[in-house]
DNA sequence: CCATCCTTTATCACTCTATGATAGCTCAAA
DNA sequence: TTTGAGCTATCATAGAGTGATAAAGGATGG
């Protein structure tokens, strides 16, 4: 976390976020100190940031330190009703998890991660997690990979050497010039594949959600059982999914 | 939203949180010059504020104005997966629930609000709309009186007066002196009861849930359909309430 | 009961950021 | 093209944010 520690115009507000994050990312309540220590700001800087979040619910304060707060529930509700991109997709991902069988799942980017906003579970067993929320890297997993492949103007050059090297939940370890191959094959066919990338057993086919000026939205992707998705490129799914996130990018309001 | 005018220490940290709850509040996206008539802010300024939390994901810009933003979701998540107050509460959620057929419901307050934490559905039909971070006013129903009844040294005159006057769902209406005697009561059994109050055919009861040293955490509601709780305060469920409550507070760890 | 430690909060002068009035820009629609 | 609405950039000034330091609060152990 050492962004944010550059003089910039709204310096406070920018630090309030980034404390917000590292108590986001903090899998247990934070010190004082140690939210200091991660952010990399003073400790009174810390304090007086921490006290406002806590103030406006976003941070909450116990006997072991600090955590997010509740008001993030509620933001995250407004989010969740009023997020046109949510609203538009919502039926379009009970439809292909329905017609497939598999999970239908709506990512967002936000900064250099993705979010997960919405999911619906084609299986009959639903999952007791509710993963709604998880923010998760961009590059392992098919969901993500649209992100950096399908962003125009985007040099995949300079990302995969960035991301790289990159270890997959099966063990492959990811050089840059892998991770480029991926990302071009993702861009040139319009869609992304990933098994046993993030997670071991899971197979998903992914395509980015765009608007109408060509601004990418969001990502569509489809998962599965790795065993019951073998060659899936060759069969019909990658074309589905494609239509799916262009049905939904297509009925979003035109972005301004 | 006349708040944060003033000056004051942090005063730019607590506008870009004025925006964020203008945005949450409102029913659809707003724009720009919306957002700076309802917090009261030069448009510049909004601007400037709306702009930090976009790029942070806490809004998010579309063809018709701002709405919050995805990273509320991860925010959300993180405080539902490490909030000590909750992780402790859902197992007695789901027991009172499960004893009682009632919905258990679990709330902190925010502000001048009171915000859905966690929710357990007693009954077989369990609800489709998922009401989890909902924010609603602290007077009007049982889990919302209990913040004002049972906050220590507070004086419920004073509050009353503010209240006043206030419209049941039921139609009834409230003045000062009825507040403050329905305040009182709830201070002096240590439970409060709502019927028909914020939401017609509904009647709940709530306890306040408080750590060692008296401060409250939380509020603990159980409620169901009016028509099967009539005389609730003759039966058993006013104690089973106090008593979970009791136990979520006693297993809250020690606060600072 | 006192002493000690750890964590959090208050104090304060200086610097640099936030502010808001104004002007300029972008993009539709007329 | 012109018009309009919404958003962004510019800039001087004021005053808010910063961080070093010190003090207060609360717990723990002797």
């Amino acid at each position: 976390m050492a962004t944010a520690n550059t003089n910039s115009p709204m310096r406070s507000v920018h630090r309030a976020f980034e404390v917000l994050k590292v108590l986001e990312l903090a899998q247990q309540p934070l010190r004082l100190t140690d939210l200091a220590q991660r952010t990399g700001l003073h400790v009174a800087t810390t304090q007086r940031l921490v006290n406002v979040l806590t103030e406006h619910g976003y941070a909450s304060r116990h006997a072991n330190g600090y955590t997010a707060g509740p008001a993030a529930l509620s933001t995250a509700h407004a989010f969740a009703t009023t997020s046109p991109l949510r609203l538009v997709a919502r039926p379009v991902l009970e439809e292909i998890a329905t017609a497939s069988g598999l999970t239908a799942s709506l990512y967002v980017r936000v900064q250099d991660n993705r979010v997960l906003i919405d999911r619906v579970e084609g299986g009959q067993r639903p999952h007791y997690s509710l993963p709604i929320g998880e923010r998760l890297p961009l590059y392992p997993g098919a969901a993500g990979k649209v992100f950096l492949a399908c962003d125009p103007g985007h040099d995949l050059d300079a990302t995969a050497r960035r991301l790289q090297p990159v270890t997959l939940a099966n063990g492959t370890v990811l050089d840059a010039t892998a991770i480029r191959t991926d990302l071009e094959d993702a861009r040139e066919h319009g869609f992304a594949v990933s098994a046993d990338e993030r997670q071991f057993g899971t197979t998903a086919i992914a395509a980015p959600i765009t608007d109408a000026a060509g601004r990418t939205l969001g990502s569509l992707g489809l998962s599965g059982a790795t065993h019951s998705l073998r060659d899936v490129q060759s069969t019909a799914l990658p074309a589905d999914v494609r239509r799916a996130a262009h049905t939904i990018g297509a009925r979003v309001p035109a972005a301004g």
